[in-house]
DNA sequence: AGTGTAGACGGACTAGAGTCCGCTTTCAAA
DNA sequence: TTTGAAAGCGGACTCTAGTCCGTCTACACT
């Protein structure tokens, strides 16, 4: 620690300076504040400057755009998933099976989604795919990338995990859930049911 | 034919009127070709008017938004797919077994995905996801649906056929080929594999 | 304490998407 | 041919994301 993490990492950051900690903090408390209060989707980033009572620029200067902070703030909610996967009693943290693992953690994701679809539709809607090269999004594929080794070690996991993650965006559990009018269960037992069938193919 | 259809049907189109039709051609023609020159994402919709020679609120009045536009532009380009799905040769075209269907299906879509991903990323990126409300997904949905109900008719294949059809999000392929280097051939094949094993199950 | 400077700040500015509404055109019916 | 009005038109306008750059400040080093 103590070194220059990435712009998303919202724990202790490197050599930052004592005012834009202050202001990164108070950036992500307004935010959160105002996504719970009224819905990611109707937030301007100049509401946000406002109630954190910094300038616009500060915002992007610390997140590089809109879809930055959102992936901040998901990056906080994170942190215990990331904690049952590397700790916590299986089926979700070690000890169980792959396959096992596998379903457990796609579950979860989907009940992830099923509390933040907004900020992550937002996360994930960043211009040029910032969202695929972000420390979220990384953290979740390589999880799925090893859980599927483990089970198909000669499948090309790298690529099988994207295709995984991919029943997972946003926008589409939105889609199911509010246009289609999906019931949220059936949504995760149908991510779950892909992921296992890929994950516990005979050898390939 | 003759009554009204739906926003994005490039076809004959109802009760038009003269002027509205012509319109609609000059549009799609211009945002064709400059879509083609620069690529879509460097085109705005201020352009494409000047070079319709129209309004822009011409363009909004019949396409509903950029990503409308986009949608109405992948109609036309997918009119072919659709009749190599109905009247084809196999194995796309009916005549092989339904998991064979879906393969061919995938793998075609992946090379659609391959010549028009930046066009697809704008058709994809509609707020509110117009996108999975629109004819085209739409289509690819029903047909995977239906293959999938004839592999495995106890399945969730209304669900599931989204969860298939999801690897192949626009954003995600651009960024599997584009920042992870990724060959257009090896996203193909990780994501037929998918969809086959999603589909070869054996009961459920 | 004094000071040089990397880094931070903020708000005016730009650019592009999407809306609005008064004017014009088509066309069907008389 | 006239005519009424439904449909279409277009460009000024609004709203928001994201950039730019002149000013300011924390803090390391003396």
């Amino acid at each position: 620690m103590g070194t220059r993490s990435t712009p998303f990492d919202p724990g202790t950051h490197g050599g930052e300076r004592a005012d834009a900690a202050r202001n990164r903090r108070a950036i992500l408390d307004a935010a959160s504040a105002l996504f719970a209060e009224r819905g990611a989707d109707c937030v301007t980033v100049d509401q946000i400057a406002e109630a954190a009572g910094v300038g616009k620029g500060t915002i992007y200067r610390r997140f590089t755009d809109r879809s930055g902070l959102a992936m901040a703030l998901l990056d906080q909610t994170d942190r215990e998933l990331q904690h049952a996967i590397l700790r916590g009693p299986p089926p979700i943290g070690p000890g169980a099976p792959a396959g096992e693992r596998l379903a457990a953690f796609i579950g979860a994701l989907a009940d992830l989604l099923e509390r933040h679809a907004d900020l992550m539709s937002v996360a994930e809607s960043g211009s040029g795919g910032v969202w695929y090269r972000g420390n979220v999004y990384a953290s979740y594929r390589l999880h799925v990338e090893v859980l599927l080794r483990e089970a198909r070690p000669d499948a090309d996991c790298a690529t099988l995990a994207d295709m995984v993650l991919a029943p997972l965006a946003a926008d589409l559990y939105r889609h199911l859930r509010d246009d289609r009018g999906l019931e949220p269960e059936r949504i995760r037992v149908a991510a779950v049911e892909a992921a296992t069938l890929v994950a516990g193919a005979p050898t390939a």
